[in-house]
RNA sequence: GCCGCUUUAGCUCAGCAGGUAGAGCACCACCGUGGUAAGGUGGGGGUCAGCAGUUCGAAUCUGCUAAACGGCACCA
């Protein structure tokens, strides 16, 4: 007999040999209905297990959120399965559960797979489900796989990179597979899940690496969940700012004139300088010292600075202009900053020296790459290099995100992670080679923000060529993360430049650069508040205001136009729609474009020197006299349309 | 860049079997229009992404190129 001890510190007793599913279907069979997998004395182990001597029992139902990787992992076995029954000279390669769902890599001898062949493959799937109760579950060492996947060479390859000391390993039949985590060996619930569709997919993630072909698909334990989620899909949709971008006329991308270069509309253009004037003002406000600086330069300054050398793979191809001379379209504004630094001699007293610029820059980003104001081949970067001494790192550091966390917080932006990014101690030659100061500012930055007690996490591989980075990392409305906001530490291009300062000792010391971009690219930024307002702009970003419709065009066209004016001159962005269309028509357009404030005026109004205002997304209509309006939407304005 | 898929009017999309193109919205004209989400009638508009091929004949079949989209890789 073993003993079984419960969560509720309950102790039962069962036959040596029992499995987990027997002891769940003792206790309650909706429990064991539920059951996706256990722990027993602090294991994972999947429901087939039988116990052989007593422990301690934790029974994982489906109503836990991370059941569902279970599900989905087990979803990936059964698909690798039917890939297999679908061409038997299919090798498989990586797989398992991801955020969203499952996957499964192959490479097939014969051809790829296509689209069209996802509901064969799903039915594969649904018939290896329908067979039951075949599925074992156990739990062996790395070693031991190895073994018995010895025969693909990729499964080998796979297992080796696995940070963990186990997998388990899934049998059914002569089919045999591994996984991170327990499958659950009482499929037959398992009805909710849909493949989505087929992609490429480099083998451990590296593009040297052959490209196997990965059906993804996502799993659920309800239909009503499975639902959600397609819904949730479309919902993604009508927040993608691409999508947006041309329903409010915000800004276009012709694959004619040139992809990944952003043509800016009227109505985009407006958004994007109410940001640049933004955050000028608050840059200048802290100690920035604005500057223009040409997107062309000398390709020597690129091979000074290291980007030739580094970077070259996303550079325009230097222009030769026939006489030696070589131009480059930059990639980053820090050589132009640096200059601006070289071109006086600097004290300490200058220190720290900010230098900023809306810094237009190009890259040339992987066809692949490019999505909307997203990725894009020329941006406009809300760069600022600070020049500071050694002890003024931190303070530097800590004025930066104060800056920043005041920016989100007048832009609503709530909803970001800090990474800190770190160089690939494996892939050195991606940067620039010195360990002792990567180790330095490593740790420098750490420290900094383990002081400053903010939550983040570490990410190696993520730095810039020439050091480590804060980043600040958002989502996009189709769920891809971006990098937003980053704060860089650079103690090489200093070096590479020879700056100097004269310190207090009358010496010349080095300066450390600190790169910093709160809102990050104009493009990326601008995308992202589409996204989040869903293109409603809080009335001090929208590019119209105001909409004023009248009743009837004849008879109130003088007032609308009246009060058109006096809303200019509160310097509001205000149209008047006088065209040849009904005033439903109008409104209808007024609330299809979110415009903040739709005035409508008629004799009423007309009479009492009123107007009566909607609100965006609301039906209720306010009437008050233009003067109130006036003070109305100005503190509106004023405090960046925020409740608080 | 790689894999899959797509590309028909300004936009959203029909055109499923090769026989020289359609709808709704938008645009233009005329008529109409008084209180909070689409008034009516008529009209203009397309080398069916580009190039080549198969065919008597190609939006439709084949190949190549480009771009968009979903991933992978890369990244602000």
């Amino acid at each position: 007999m073993v003993k079984i001890t419960l969560p509720n510190s309950e102790i039962k007793e069962y036959q040596d040999g029992v499995t987990i599913l027997e002891i769940a279907k003792n206790i309650s069979p909706s429990l064991a209905k539920k059951a996706v997998f256990a722990t027993a004395n602090d294991i994972d182990s999947p429901l087939n297990k039988s116990i052989t001597q007593d422990c301690n029992l934790i029974l994982h139902t489906s109503d836990e959120p991370k059941s569902l990787d279970n599900l989905r992992a087990t979803l990936s076995f059964f698909l690798g399965k039917a890939i297999k029954k679908f061409d038997q000279t299919a090798v498989l390669g990586d797989h398992g559960f991801n955020d969203g769902g499952f996957f499964y890599d192959s490479d097939i001898a014969t051809g790829q797979i296509s689209a069209d062949q996802l509901p064969e493959i799903t039915k594969l799937v649904i018939n290896e489900l329908n067979q039951n109760n075949k599925l074992v579950c156990v739990r062996s060492s790395i070693d031991e796989a190895i073994t018995i996947f010895k025969e693909n060479s990729y499964q080998v390859e796979l297992l080796k990179s696995l940070k963990t000391d186990y997998v388990y390993i899934n049998t059914f039949e002569d089919y045999k597979d591994f996984s991170l985590i327990p499958l659950l060996t009482n499929y037959q619930n398992i009805k909710y899940f849909k493949l989505l569709f087929v992609a490429g997919a480099y083998f451990l993630g590296k593009s040297s690496n052959k490209m196997f072909q990965r059906i993804s698909g996502t799993a659920f334990f309800s239909k009503k969940e499975l639902e959600e989620d397609e819904k949730k899909r479309e919902i993604a949709r009508s927040h993608d700012h691409r999508v947006l971008g041309q329903q409010l006329d915000l800004f276009f991308v012709n694959p004619e004139i040139g992809a990944g270069l952003p043509y800016w509309l009227p109505k985009g253009a407006t958004i994007r300088r109410i940001v640049e004037r933004y955050i000028i003002d608050k840059e200048v406000d802290a100690g920035y010292q604005h500057v223009y600086t040409p997107v062309l330069a000398n390709l020597n300054l690129y091979k000074t600075s290291g980007h030739w050398a580094h970077y070259r793979e996303d550079m325009f191809p230097p222009m030769d202009m026939g006489d030696g001379e070589l131009l480059e379209l930059r990639p980053m504004n820090c050589p132009s900053h640096i200059a601006i630094y070289k071109y006086k001699p600097r004290s300490y007293r200058d220190l720290p020296l900010r230098i900023a610029e809306l810094g237009m820059m190009h890259r040339y980003e992987k066809s692949g790459a490019l999505s909307g104001l997203q990725r894009v081949r020329e941006m406009t970067l809300n760069d600022g290099h600070t020049f500071v001494a050694l002890e003024q790192i931190q303070d530097e550091f800590k004025k930066v995100l104060k800056l920043m966390m005041e920016v989100y917080r007048d832009f609503d932006i709530k909803d970001y992670k800090f990474r800190l990014s770190y160089r690939d101690k494996a892939n050195t030659e991606k940067y620039f080679d010195d360990d002792q100061m990567w180790e330095r500012s490593q740790s420098m930055l750490k420290g900094a923000m383990d002081e400053l007690g903010l939550e983040y996490y570490e990410a190696e591989g993520e730095a810039a060529f020439y050091g480590p980075k804060l980043d600040v990392q958002t989502k996009t409305a189709m769920g891809n993360e971006e990098t937003m906001s980053t704060i860089q530490l650079d103690f090489m291009q200093p070096e590479r430049f020879k700056l100097t300062y004269v310190g207090a000792d009358g010496n010349d010391h080095r300066p450390i650069m600190i790169h910093r971009g709160i809102i990050g690219t104009l493009e990326r930024f601008v995308s992202y508040l589409i996204e989040i307002y869903m293109g409603a702009f809080p009335t001090w970003l929208a590019p119209i205001q105001v909409d004023i419709i009248p009743v009837n065009n004849d008879l109130h066209q003088d007032y609308v136009k009246k009060i058109e004016a006096d809303l200019k001159k509160e310097g509001l962005r205000v149209q008047a729609d006088l065209r040849n269309e009904k005033m439903n028509y109008k409104i209808r357009e007024s609330q299809t474009q979110k415009i903040p404030y739709t005035i409508i005026v008629g004799d009423q109004e007309k009479l009492s020197g009123n107007v009566t205002i909607r609100r965006y997304g609301q039906e209720k209509q306010e009437t008050l006299n233009e003067s109130s309006f006036i003070e109305l939407i100005k503190s509106d304005i004023a405090n960046f349309s925020r409740e608080d």
